[in-house]
DNA sequence: GAATTTACTTGAACAGTGTTCAATAAAATT
DNA sequence: AATTTTATTGAACACTGTTCAAGTAAATTC
């Protein structure tokens, strides 16, 4: 067929999306590059162009199993607690240590920007929905019979924590003397929903 | 001199500023090239190199500016409060307002990352402490006498409210039904210093 | 006033980047 | 054996940031 020995497009996909995550977990999400990656597979450009359309589809598929990956982290992490507040912490301290240990991997995912006007593919926002719906059933217990505050909560903590690993990983949050995320973590779970409990008894 | 009639080197610095204001405003983040800017202005792409040290420059010299109207704006907004809770919450309302306003500028503030192994100019890193120094100054009277809890309230707040509007912004909230920024940064402001309170009541 | 030095602008050149596509070669089919 | 189909190839295109030798105009010196 080609020029040089036919390659299985499934098995073609596959070592490219191996070598990317290779190359983004050593040296970070800057050093992707198409050459970079032909070059290590050793191929040719355009042979990747013919099992992935652009590098955009490249990112999204190793975001794709990094997302997984903190899926099932998080389930195996919080699956065996009874309360409700504890689990919730739990679950903050999960999402920290990953993006601890995951720190190339994660921010490609948080760098990701889809081109204007397009949107995510079903397959990858059925990922992220997947992973917000195991926040919102954790906070569901803790605002018994209102659905909307469930979410509204699962939405807080989820940019919440976000947003101190985001600065924390960045060393923006390093001001004076900075103290660990998982801390940070802690406090804002902790004190937020001690505070929709507190707001109840009002 | 030159080749050219001589331009003052100030006013050169501040038309690069100004056109590439111009364009994160106008087109976004990507937008923004050194080309581009030279031949907006009418030069050489070498004259600007003759300013600036390279695009890292320029970008942080933006990000600088759009670091002083923030502060600008929060000072403004938070200035004539009593309650320090209420505060707070305009605190984070003026944020999310701002994000919301200034878009592209403060995409091109979060999307920079600093080369590893250096640091940010010193004059840029006042700018980021100023602006905590802010938040931290507004915790302080809802835990007295605890400096260091203060300052991690401070943090969690910051971060907090960062990861909403970034979640916000960029579309990644939009899971189901979104909420306004503003409505869950209101909640997060509120809830966390409630449950902060409740803490010192147990 | 003329010659020289100094200072600044210029844009081609270099090393990268993603992406496309005509040419090529090998496998599959006739 | 001839033909068709199909995957691979890498040069080419349009970009990117950055550098630097060459050129020019102003400032200085003689």
């Amino acid at each position: 067929m080609g020029r040089g020995q036919k390659v299985e497009y499934g098995q073609l996909r596959a070592t490219v999306i191996e070598v990317s995550t290779e190359m983004v977990m050593a040296h970070g999400s800057t050093s992707l590059s198409i050459r970079k990656i032909a070059k290590k597979i050793g191929c040719a450009v355009g042979t990747i162009y013919n099992v992935f359309s652009n590098l955009d589809e490249i990112i999204l598929t190793v975001n794709s199993t990094t997302l997984s990956e903190l899926q099932s982290r998080l389930l195996a992490d919080t699956g065996q607690k009874d309360d409700a507040l504890a689990a919730l912490i739990g679950l903050g301290q999960s999402y920290v240590a990953f993006c601890r240990e995951n720190y190339n991997l994660w921010s490609l995912v948080l760098e990701h920007k889809l081109a204007p006007g397009s949107t995510l593919p079903e397959w990858h926002q059925q990922q992220v929905d997947d992973l917000f719906l195991l926040v919102t059933r954790m906070t569901a217990p803790l605002v018994a019979d209102d659905n909307e505050r469930a979410e509204r909560a699962a939405r807080v903590l989820w940019a919440g924590l976000h947003g101190i690993c985001a600065l924390a990983m960045s060393g923006k949050l390093d001001v004076v003397h900075a103290e660990s995320a998982e801390v940070l973590a802690e406090s804002l779970v902790r004190n937020y929903l001690l505070g929709l409990r507190a707001e109840d008894m009002v």
